[in-house]
DNA sequence: ACCTGAACACCGTTCAAGT
DNA sequence: ACCTGAACACCGTTCAAGT
């Protein structure tokens, strides 16, 4: 079995994996992560076979898709591990973060299973997020701007219930927005 | 159609109708409110189309279980109305309304969704909740305790989203405590 | 009034047969 | 190396036929 993302040698294997990834972010973005994988398979003019001969399971597919938008949000920590102001450096990756976390309807309900399912091939993925995270804590912890009785798991669950609130919202409006800043906003240290 | 949690008047029809319930209730408690139907049905002892005889869709079986808890809750909300301390009421609400958005694993997210949707039997069982808090939130702010800024859509939404993250916690732990305290946390006013 | 179960449409997943 | 699609097991939902 290929790594996620690994594109077949074959030119005809080739095309239909990318057939196959196109249709796929369609129908996730239309009808969410749950939709059906063998309407994807007939979008992208392709045996069922084929689409399991890619992607052995749903997640995988998923893996695939959401891969780059990983890379940037690690990226992204990197970067901001430079900034002076460590309250706005680790908040701006928790917003990063969320939107990640809600790419597609059902995203956030996924990554939080396959957080604590080590055959998953998206616990990777979770656990680079969630390091990422810690770095940017433990710096805004050390200079005194994050309450010290957070950990990194408060700061997950929260940022995966943001998703799950967002994705859940109607279009248009955003009902995280202010649990999210409440729960924000309660992890800094105010100054006197 | 009768209405929800209204028994049959024969006796059959009776001893089916309780027979599915307590087949449902223990597969959703043991698989989640997604779980089969015709598994229900099968460990019941009645044919598939009795079960949609009782029960014309998923909600409705699932209203018909939640029934007595909605009812505990509501009536809750009413003897907290006579607590004295009106932010201590709110937050025993919030905590037994959790604890009742998230009776079966996938719970909080057909009520995120029921809540919208006004065809589901359980639309009025979410709008009895979302009034329940609204009065003892409304009660909370006129004594100050509580920001003003804050509406029982942000409570709802807070109360759901908790629900979802306790759902989604392993046995034994409750990923949900330490946000939904902040959460709550930052909807008070504090005393300067 | 209530029950049964066949019927239909759909889905996930595997695998033997092909090129 | 890759593709196809039949095959199997499962599910939701409806409805004609029964008592």
């Amino acid at each position: 079995m290929p790594g996620i993302g690994e594109r077949p040698k074959r030119a005809d294997g080739r095309r239909n994996f990318d057939a196959l990834l196109t249709a796929a972010r369609a129908a996730f973005e239309r009808d969410g992560v749950g939709t059906s994988l063998e309407a994807i398979a007939k979008d992208a003019g392709v045996a069922i076979g084929t689409l399991y001969r890619h992607f052995p399971n749903r997640d995988w597919l998923i893996a695939t898709l959401i891969q780059g938008s990983l890379l940037n949000l690690t990226a992204l920590a990197r970067e901001l591990l430079e900034l002076d102001d460590r309250l706005e450096a680790l908040r701006r990756f928790v917003d990063a973060a969320i939107a990640h976390a809600c790419t597609f309807r059902g995203l956030a309900e996924t990554l939080s299973v396959s957080f604590q399912d080590e055959r998953s091939p998206l616990n990777e993925f979770c656990h680079d997020m969630h390091d990422s995270s810690i770095e940017l804590l433990l710096r805004a912890q050390a200079a005194g701007v994050v309450r010290d009785d957070i950990d990194g798991d408060n700061l997950w669950t929260m940022i995966l219930s943001s998703a799950w609130l967002r994705e859940t919202s109607q279009p248009g409006e955003d009902r995280s927005l202010v649990v999210t800043r409440l729960a924000l906003d309660g992890m800094t240290v105010h100054p006197a």
